[in-house]
DNA sequence: TAGACGTGGCA
DNA sequence: TTGCCAAGTCT
């Protein structure tokens, strides 16, 4: 794998290389950290920009520790899971204040920060300070999976996996094993239609032997999207500044901005439409938008009205063209597209 | 332990 | 178009 590794490693902006690594560069461990988190259930190909914009920005813990919380909200609005935001500058606090501005080097030091579950301590430890730990990802449970058949449906096959991997760990460049297994994972160990011809060990390879590749990690069947429906009310002012709310900072979308909302329920009624609306006024439906979360379809009903008096509505104000730098996860800046065709499309600014 | 928690891309 | 999925964590 190693082998493998210095030969196709993935040129990524957070990675050191293995020929530098050869020579002396070191990771820095705060990069490292930075992207483990953004990567958590995201694409290397979404995290790139935000990744490069955060450390233009803040180039070092304490220079995100020191940050404003809203700035770093406002950074992160449409990564997604947005709790790993709220941690991420809880983390870098925390380093700032308790460790000397430095991470800790031990999975437990690490595991003990808030954001940082066994796959991250895992990651950062072996990474970025080359220490001896199991690193496990989706990627090498699906490599691992295939490689020993182990039909365990996850996540209880996790402990058998992490034992497998933990095996086969070395001592030496634990951090390139690690993203070199990723790396398999990511470009030929796929979940589907993997390119066993080309891949390093695939003499090794049990599943591979049995023609059974597609048909690890074994997962429980997945649970039927409920649809719940509710409405925004996009109040609009006679200079175009629109009223925002900063939403609660647990839960859905939890210390993000969007515009007011009802709840969101499971029920079908007439639940929704104008007369849900937080104050009175000339409210027009002006479509009906549908967002896919985690564990729920959305269906939203957007009303859009002309306010003359400021309403009594906690909130403020914002011109359209400091919208765009608002902490708009994208359902909102699909809620903001329907009221304004011209401004927002298809939840880009 | 199972559910909450976003988003965009791709087959 | 629909479903699946991508470097998980927290409660």
């Amino acid at each position: 794998m190693l082998a493998w590794y210095d030969r196709h490693a993935r040129t990524l902006p957070w990675r050191i290389s293995p020929a530098e690594r050869a020579v002396g560069v070191v990771p820095d461990p705060y990069r490292v950290w930075l992207s483990e988190i953004m990567l958590q259930q995201t694409t290397v190909q979404a995290v790139k920009s935000y990744f490069d914009s955060f450390v233009h920005r803040w180039p070092t813990v304490t220079d995100l520790a020191a940050a404003d919380t809203e700035d770093v909200m406002k950074a992160w609005a449409g990564l997604g899971y947005y709790s790993r935001a709220r941690n991420l500058k809880a983390c870098a606090e925390a380093v700032a204040r308790d460790h000397g501005g430095r991470f800790p080097d031990t999975e437990d030091g690490l595991r003990a920060l808030p954001g940082i579950g066994p796959y991250t301590a895992a990651a950062i430890s072996a990474i970025a300070f080359d220490r001896k730990a199991a690193v496990v990802d989706g990627n090498i449970e699906r490599v691992f999976t295939r490689l020993f058949e182990i039909d365990t449906p996850l996540p209880s096959a996790k402990p058998e996996i992490r034992a497998a991997v933990d095996r086969a760990t070395p001592a030496d460049r634990p951090g390139d094993f690690a993203q070199a297994l990723m790396d398999l994972g990511a470009t030929i160990c796929t979940p589907k239609r993997p390119a066993c011809a080309l891949c390093p060990i695939d003499a090794h390879c049990l599943a591979r032997a049995s023609g059974r590749q597609e048909q690890f990690p074994v997962k429980p069947a997945k649970k039927e999207k409920p649809v719940r429906r509710g409405a925004a009310f996009v109040a609009e002012r006679g200079d175009g500044a629109v009223l925002l709310v900063k939403r609660p900072d647990k839960g859905l979308l939890g210390g993000m901005t969007g515009v007011p909302t009802t709840d969101w329920t499971v029920r079908a009624d007439g639940a929704t439409g104008a007369g849900a609306a937080p104050f009175d006024a000339d409210w027009h439906l002006k479509g009906v938008i549908t967002h896919v979360f985690t564990h729920f379809e959305l269906q939203l009903e957007v009303f859009h009205a002309v306010v003359t008096v400021a309403p009594d509505f906690p909130g403020w104000w914002s011109k359209t063209d400091s919208l765009p730098g608002e902490a708009l996860p994208t359902v909102m800046k699909k809620a903001l597209g329907a009221a304004f065709p011209a401004l927002f499309r298809k939840g880009k600014t």
